[in-house]
DNA sequence: TAGTACGTTTAGTTTATACTAAACAAAGTG
DNA sequence: CACTTTGTTTAGTATAAACTAAACGTACTA
């Protein structure tokens, strides 16, 4: 007997609740984007509230910054004062917007500080551990810098679909 | 006036923690992780313990966390009941090892419910809803699963350098 | 201008988790 | 076999973050 549909999407809301989570964010902004992404109109806060089980309070913090992050988006209705959102389907969109996202913030000013380390021991003398040292900080830099022009290159895209990812896919095996 | 070693690898160590915490691991995984990679000896626990600033118990469960995702190893010295742990310079071979770490474990698990959601849907009526939410979570479905290949190969890659990414980027752009 | 319908902010609570301190286990060594 | 040296496990603590409940601000409406 098949199960209904209700039922379905409580399961479906606590997996991306589970995968949000995984990936660092909090629950509740998986919970809130499975709501918007199963529901065929833009729905309101207070909808919102009703089905993702979580208070205005918190459906408001994680409202903006999943529409910061790109993974849902405001919809406006003339003569209706209500906030509407809808989610954002395109995947690949909502990955970029993450990296750009992810790029600033906390994660550059991290890299930023082993550069400075890697400045601090390029000032000094012939000590055979400050070489050492050297030499692995600049490994870790480059490193560094490496991923930042991948995560750089792929939020710059215009477009990103699982076609490219193929191609990179192809280029991996 | 070049400020000294041990200030230097400070700083070092507060970065690559601050860097850990924001990929979501525990802070004290970076900083030993920083310890290790300054050093050009291997270092035992007790070492370790005393550079790090965290007792023991944390570095014996941190430092087996590390193990296990590849970015340290451990090194045996005969005659020796100290056990000794290098890092791993290697960090595309780490990315390959912690992302295989990560497909097991709650991930994968989560993705699968995302699976069982789908077949939940598939057997049923064609009540309009129902057809919505289905064609949507097919669609997640098959976002995910494209990542799952992509994470996949690149841990299935025998090797994966700066000049692997090289090529990555040129497609991307 | 009082009243209502919103969304946001805030103060406090809950919850998760990394860590400490100390007991424990195991395995040498005298 | 007592004693030391080492790593692990555990029970409790501290801390950070997400959430709740409620006060607040703002703008529309009668």
């Amino acid at each position: 007997m098949a199960q209904d549909l209700h039922q379905i999407k409580q399961g479906f809301i606590e997996g991306l609740s589970s995968i949000s989570q995984f990936w660092g964010f909090p629950k509740g902004m998986g919970a809130i984007f499975a709501v918007l992404y199963l529901s065929a109109a833009p729905l309101s806060l207070d909808e919102i509230v009703e089905q993702a089980g979580l208070t205005k309070g918190a459906i408001s913090t994680n409202v903006r910054a999943l529409s910061r992050m790109g993974l849902i988006r405001p919809v406006i209705r003339f003569g209706d004062r209500k906030d509407y959102y809808e989610a954002e389907t395109d995947f690949y969109k909502a990955i970029r917007a993450i990296l750009k996202e992810r790029q600033n913030s906390e994660f550059d000013r991290a890299v930023e500080s082993v550069k400075l380390t890697l400045r601090e021991l390029e000032t000094g003398d012939s000590d055979p551990e400050r070489v050492f040292m050297l030499e692995r900080v600049r490994t870790l830099n480059t490193f560094f810098t490496t991923l930042d022009a991948l995560f750089g290159a792929i939020s710059r895209l215009d477009s990103l679909g699982a076609n490219t990812i193929q191609t990179v896919l192809k280029i991996l095996k």
